[in-house]
DNA sequence: AGCACGCCGACT
DNA sequence: GTCGGCGTGCTC
């Protein structure tokens, strides 16, 4: 019979623009799939889990390497999942490598570590080596195979590179690529009755039978069976379980399983924990205009619905009822929310009506819990049903998706920034449930502009909430003119008395406060008070920020830092002044004005460690906090009901930020803001502190009257030719070389406009131009809403393409942000 | 992205 | 004189 020979294109998880040709061994012909995982070597040394892409027989121009094995029997990535790979490749402008670095949990990826052995020919001769290398061999002769990085803590330095190099060239060790599989099912041990004493007459015939000295055997059976009872007649009982049992004894159970009387089975076990449904989603009971916008969203024809529904107006539980409708029919949900909302109340509402069939999926899973709940997405019975997640849910196996959900859909991190794809999880989303022929629903207090435009013309189905569940009062929003406050001398320590006023009448009815303060403007910089110098990073274009805890000047983009100076280096002056007004501030301050008031903090420093951000909404939830501090990150979806004052203590720098969506934003982020304030019982109070009371953001978020920033707005949009009306293509460009990047970008941005004319803008510097010594110029493409872009973006590619192939450029970064947020 | 090959400064 | 810096180009 003739052998074919086939070869595999596949992707690798790098930035590359190509896939790459390996030949399959014979033996592999018949397993080979597309969607699988397998090993190949890539440039020298490199091992990857690369995933196969094509099967084919064409013959490349070039030698190809072997494909070195095949890592699952099963393919793991689907047909819709390439589909949406693809897609997002396209209309992100990057490439498939990228997508796929992101999509596959870090358990599939897998990692090449390598390791050292003792050279095969290695003569044994310790005679002319230096120190080090005994070293190194004398750890070599207790364990064959040692990871690099273990190399610096042996010889007690960090640069070992040199030294494993003069170890190779001299064969006394070579290198070994050592593929390591980093997902590996949990598995234990459990326990069973072999059938032969499984009924109760059997067991009692054999308890009786026991040996009197063998009481301990009894004492485990009897524990046993037990076990079994209170698991509603399990057969089998988890060994750690009973060995857990301080009285019996270890080798006892080891007699009973070498008699042959307990059997041991090994059992793969889930990392998650199960939660079972405590209440059938069909117990609750929509109000009037809840159960309008649930039937008004079934009854759609529009594949997109926006729900906008007021802050506490209830969306989840019409949420829960459209999930419920559509789990019914077999099919699968995603519930998309921002990282940050992803907190155990969500979580625990959802599975208190879903209960198993609920998976979640984020970032603060490890990369163990985020491979089983890719596995029982897959599963076609018994697996998940619902998965909740942030945007990077979107890449998980679904086998039937019926419905998306996108909650805080207006939520600037559903926007992914840094590493490519730069992608909107809730404008992809769109694009997955198209894919699947199945619906979105957007759901927000604060629509954006763009889906609100969309909702308005026809493009999506709408509905609308306006009153808060049970009754409760919309806060009542009060503004302090903080200019008139100072010329009166009613601020203290950027306090305005009237503000202060009402967290003291708060405090004294033991009612909690939440006080704002936006993160633009939150860093505390030192500047010479005689020649106005300010330390500035060395590496980036931005001056370093003070940081209390290790009470030096730190760089936020590269890490740079330096002690703070005692004196100003320009001219020696010792008047160095702390400007700034941040988070960190403003709890030492109002520890100050309320000395007795339990004050804490939240944002991006309290919140680094992990569970800290949890640890302070807990301890808020019982109270055992009176103000919280914080920047937006307590704005998100947060059930605080003990909440009766929210301050915003500078909504100034929110409305005049130099960006087209200040407004849209600052009118968000105060409205929810606001509705932390009075969810129970008392009407609520929030007060904004501004310099300019009579600001249009500002009233709008007072009367809480999006309509009104809504239209304001979307003309200024079509005047000043912005999203929704415009579709924004920000490129970026990156070189070491200031002059350089200089010409590289007039000459892109000529080439733009040979083909874009006028919808060309820039190049520009950005207000940071250099970050880790690499100077950056932004040009920025609108087209118009219409205008098909798929070709637009083929040229843009290929032009920037045709840019580095001039040699004196290839090092320039070209990066594209679609939809730039 | 990683890694190797290749050309100019601070050390034996 | 070498070690080692990172600048440039390639990976099926």
């Amino acid at each position: 019979m003739e052998r074919k020979t086939l070869f595999v294109d596949v992707l690798l998880p790098l930035h590359l623009p190509d896939t790459y040709t390996y030949r399959v061994p014979f033996e592999y012909n018949d397993v080979i799939a597309v969607g699988q995982r397998v090993v190949v070597q890539f440039g020298s040394k490199r091992l990857y889990a690369a995933l196969v892409r094509r099967v084919h027989d064409e013959v490349p121009g070039y030698t190809t390497k072997y494909v070195l094995s095949i890592l699952d029997l099963e393919p793991i990535v689907g047909s819709h999942q390439f589909a949406f790979w693809d897609w997002m490749a396209s209309y992100y402008m990057c490439y498939a490598g990228d997508v796929m670095a992101v999509a596959l949990p870090s358990a599939f990826r897998l990692s090449s570590e390598s390791f050292i052995v003792v050279h095969p020919d290695f003569s044994g001769e310790y005679g002319d080596l230096n120190e080090n290398e005994i070293s190194v061999l004398d750890v070599l002769a207790r364990q064959p195979k040692l990871p690099i990085g273990e190399v610096a803590q042996i010889v007690g330095f960090q640069k070992i590179m040199p030294l494993i190099k003069t170890m190779i060239d001299k064969k006394i060790i070579v290198m070994e690529e050592e593929l390591q599989q980093r997902y590996t099912p949990k598995s234990s041990t459990w326990l069973a009755l072999a059938p032969a004493y499984a009924g109760d007459e059997a067991l009692r015939t054999l308890l009786a039978g026991l040996e009197k000295k063998a009481s301990l055997q009894k004492q485990l059976l009897v524990m046993l069976k037990f076990l079994q009872l209170s698991k509603m007649g399990a057969e089998e009982v988890k060994k750690r379980d009973l060995a857990g049992c301080k009285e019996l004894s270890p080798s006892a159970l080891n007699t009973l399983i070498s008699k042959e009387i307990l059997l041991p089975v090994q059992r793969t076990e889930s990392r998650l924990e199960e939660y079972a449904n405590t209440t059938s989603p069909s117990t609750i009971v929509l109000n009037d205009e809840q159960q309008r916008a649930f039937d008004t969203i079934v009854g759609s024809t529009f594949p997109v619905n926006l729900l906008h529904g007021v802050t506490a107006s209830g969306k989840t539980e019409v949420y829960i009822k459209l999930i419920d409708r559509v789990l019914s029919e077999g099919k699968q949900v995603l519930f998309l929310l921002p990282e940050i909302a992803l907190t155990a109340q969500v979580i625990n509402r959802l599975r208190k009506y879903f209960g198993t069939a609920v998976g979640v999926y984020h970032s603060r899973f490890t990369t163990q819990e985020r491979a089983e709940v890719w596995q029982r997405t897959a599963q076609q019975t018994g697996g998940f049903q619902l998965l909740v997640g942030a945007r990077s849910a979107l890449f998980l196996p679904f086998h039937d998706l019926g419905l998306v959900i996108v909650d805080e859909e207006h939520d600037s991190s559903f926007k992914q920034n840094e590493p490519a794809p730069r992608y909107n999880g809730r404008d992809s989303a769109i694009y997955l449930a198209h894919l699947w022929g199945a619906r979105t629903v957007l759901g927000s207090a604060t629509p954006s502009l763009e889906s609100y435009f969309n909702a308005r013309n026809g493009k999506y189905g709408f509905a609308e909430m306006t009153q808060r569940y049970g009754g409760v009062q919309m806060p009542e929003v009060l503004c302090v003119d903080m200019r008139d406050a100072q010329r009166k001398g009613e601020v203290r320590q950027n306090f305005s008395d009237f503000l202060v006023g009402y967290i003291r009448q708060a405090l004294e009815r033991k009612e909690q406060v939440i006080l704002f303060q936006n993160r633009r403007g939150f860093s505390l910089r030192i500047e010479c008070d005689t020649c106005h110098w300010v330390p500035q990073c060395k590496h980036c274009d931005v001056s370093l920020v003070y940081h209390k805890a290790t009470h030096s000047m730190r760089c936020h983009y590269c890490g740079y830092s330096i002690p703070v100076p005692e004196e100003c280096p320009a001219c020696h002056s010792s008047k160095l002044k702390m400007k700034g007004f941040g988070t960190e501030r403003i709890e030492d301050d109002i520890s100050i004005l309320f000395p007795d008031a339990h004050v804490a903090r939240m944002d991006l420093d309290t919140t680094a460690q992990k569970n800290r951000y949890l640890e302070i909404l807990n301890d808020f939830e019982e109270r055992k906090i009176d103000i919280l501090v914080g920047t937006q990150m307590i704005t998100k979806g947060l059930d605080f009901r003990n909440v009766s004052v929210v301050g915003i203590l500078s909504a100034d720098n929110l409305i005049s930020f130099p960006d087209f969506r200040a407004y849209e934003r600052s009118f968000q982020q105060m409205t929810q803001v606001s509705g932390r304030a009075g969810r129970q019982g008392t009407r609520g109070k929030v007060i904004i502190q501004t310099y300019q009371p009579y600001h249009q953001a500002i009233r709008d978020s007072m009367a809480n009257d999006y309509q009104s920033m809504y239209s304001s707005q979307i003309t200024e949009r079509r005047v000043f030719r912005y999203p929704p009306y415009y579709k924004l293509i920000v490129v970026t460009l990156k070189h070491k070389d200031q002059s350089l990047l200089d010409t590289a970008a007039a000459r892109y941005a000529a080439s733009l406009r040979g083909l874009f004319a006028t919808r060309v803008m820039g190049p520009e510097y950005p207000s940071v131009m250099r970050i880790r010594n690499q100077y950056i110029k932004k040009i920025m493409v609108r087209f118009e809403r219409s205008e098909p872009l798929a070709t637009a973006k083929k040229e843009m590619l290929r032009l920037a393409d045709k840019l580095t192939e001039d040699k004196q450029l290839s090092r320039l970064i070209v990066q594209f942000d679609v939809d730039p947020l």
